[in-house]
DNA sequence: TTTTTCGTTGACAGCGTTGTCAAGGCTGCG
DNA sequence: CGCAGCCTTGACAACGCTGTCAACGAAAAA
């Protein structure tokens, strides 16, 4: 409980607590026996700094903030894995704050978490990346965030991201050479900033091959199981129905399945869906999805990487850095060709 | 940046730092007009209190830490959810310490995070709550703690939990009252101490009902689907195939159905599955799952409630407080009369 | 009226670090 | 040999707040 301190350090290594200070933050201009000495002192006593001093004493707090409006829990947990692993490396720690990011009083609740904490930074996932009274707010406190997959104005802040405008192209282009013609599309929720790149990407496909898409393949979801299922229905009741259908997100795609197995429609026999995420679920789904594998825990890592780093001085003019990291396609069970 | 400190509010309001102090801490004996004056001030300065110096100054650090090991997603975003809300009542954060609890250095990581903190408590999911040596080393820290849904001893620490035995004895009644003779039943994970007590309930129903549960009929998983997916394979290719299967989680419950799948067996028609949690999968399955609904989001802010109050002194000798919350039993229609 | 008590307020000393600045000791070069 | 200049170290003042203790005035008691 009397819990061990610089002082007692010090005193143990025969030095003053500056040298400890030194020492511990691997500052140059201490001899080698001298940064022994405290290390081994700091060992046997189990010395471990105070936060709370270190932030209020210097200018780093060692706390990154996590804000996350509810997307998938998956998502949000890896988030949370990778984001927390690059930070034990430099002894941060992620402070986590769950929020209703379109609620009015979001902005102002995360002025006040920054700034109470004097958090050195900020991670935000979408949909709250894409918030601009969030972004305001946080300009306003000075603090720096990275944005995680932002679509709006990626070149306001820092961020990272991955093509998904490519990937969507990409995993088009895998059905249209498995030779479906007839495409629909489940848009993401309009609030996701990846949901506009993800259905240009896919429309550009079908251009780029001379496929026409009509108004009806194209339906807008939320993410959700139900705005997949619901979206299917659609289509698959229309006529015309489509041999395929390439749906934002896996839960939607999972909302898909479910609509073509009400339908007694085989999955891949009768109908090709494709997924986006490679939630755990798409390899559970009968049948196991095909999907695009996003780099979440790297993302989170990158982000976190660049916080610790002050990669990004808000008050500085410079251009906000970001990062583009390389997705995956994942190719299971859920596409085929269609049947002629 | 040059944040707004208590010599500010205290300046503006014309007092002492020492009242803006007491008016922020809700202490009493002061005058209720310069009580208004404080927090005007405070009000139109937007000023927050730093947590490093509170911290540093004060007996109590504003933080929680939440040691988790990776169950299910959603479990943890539930829990995340219900201890973050509690926490923002008083102005507390909750810093995320996802880990491998059965790693060796899983209780010093522990310590050393709890004493760089100066946490004013921990929160404990399983199986990290029935970790011995994670309870010593947060016992030795002096950091009182709480235990989510712990099993072995505890009568050792504060916890928060359900009637695990008591939901699934009732559970199986439910299947026993469909009629249902030969009932199976999944095992969780061994190092989960609910897996034990549901295993128990669900034996104890069967024996109240003077029904024979023979030991091919209780296989034995790990809260995955795959695990699920197997013990369902080897009970329903087993010759007196149970014609209701009971699995301690969701995730395996949904293995299950997807083993009935594969066999052509109606869910429920020719076989009832019931499992256990309520996650948003058990909604969407086909069929929607019975399940146990556990009040996850409510047992996570008992836990924080019960640390920001200082429920617990783990010093004293009095006995660690606990809370028992209510399940629910969620019937939807994979459950039904066996086929006659 | 005088004394006691209590409600109200402020001065001030830390809390455990880091940042600043200065003091020595040593080295190297003129 | 002397002095500039670097390497190493320590003293000490913050950082923003709470805990302690004392002071003051007013209300209550004598």
């Amino acid at each position: 409980m009397a819990s061990v301190t610089i002082h007692h350090v010090a005193e143990r290594a025969g030095v003053s607590i500056k040298t400890v200070s030194r020492v511990l933050n691997k500052e140059p201009n201490v001899k080698p026996a001298t940064r022994e000495r405290v290390l081994a002192a700091a060992e046997t006593l189990r010395y471990r700094p105070s936060v709370s001093a270190r932030s209020l004493a210097g200018s780093r707090s060692y706390l990154i903030a996590l804000f996350s409006d509810n997307p998938s829990s998956n998502y949000i947990g890896d988030i949370q894995r990778g984001a927390v692993s690059r930070c034990r490396e430099d002894g941060y720690h992620l402070v986590l704050e769950p929020l209703d990011s379109a609620a009015p009083g979001a902005p102002e609740l995360i002025r006040g978490t920054v700034t109470t904490l004097r958090a050195d930074g900020a991670i935000l996932t979408p949909p709250v990346s894409d918030r601009a009274a969030v972004l305001q707010a946080l300009d306003e406190a000075g603090t720096p965030y990275v944005r995680i997959a932002p679509d709006r104005a990626p070149e306001r802040a820092a961020h990272v991201r991955i093509d998904d405008r490519q990937a969507a192209y990409d995993m088009t282009v895998h059905l249209i050479e498995l030779g479906h013609r007839a495409v629909g599309f489940i848009v993401g929720h309009p609030d996701h900033g990846a949901s506009h790149q993800r259905r240009e990407g896919f429309l550009q496909a079908m251009a780029d091959h001379g496929l026409d898409v009509p108004a009806s393949r194209v339906g807008q979801g939320f993410f959700s199981f139900s705005s997949g299922f619901a979206c299917a229905e659609a289509m698959l009741d229309g006529e015309d129905r489509p041999t395929a259908i390439f749906a934002s997100n896996d839960d939607m795609a999972l909302g898909v399945l479910a609509a073509a197995h009400r339908r007694r429609l085989g999955v891949p026999a009768d109908l090709s869906v494709a997924g986006f995420d490679d939630t755990p679920a798409a390899m559970t789904s009968v049948p196991p999805l095909t999907t695009v594998r996003q780099p979440i825990f790297q993302m989170a890592e990158a982000a976190a990487e660049m916080l610790i780093n002050g990669e990004w001085d808000p008050a500085a003019e410079a251009e906000p850095p970001s990062r583009l990291l390389p997705f995956e396609l994942v190719v299971r069970e859920s596409t085929a060709r269609p049947r002629s």
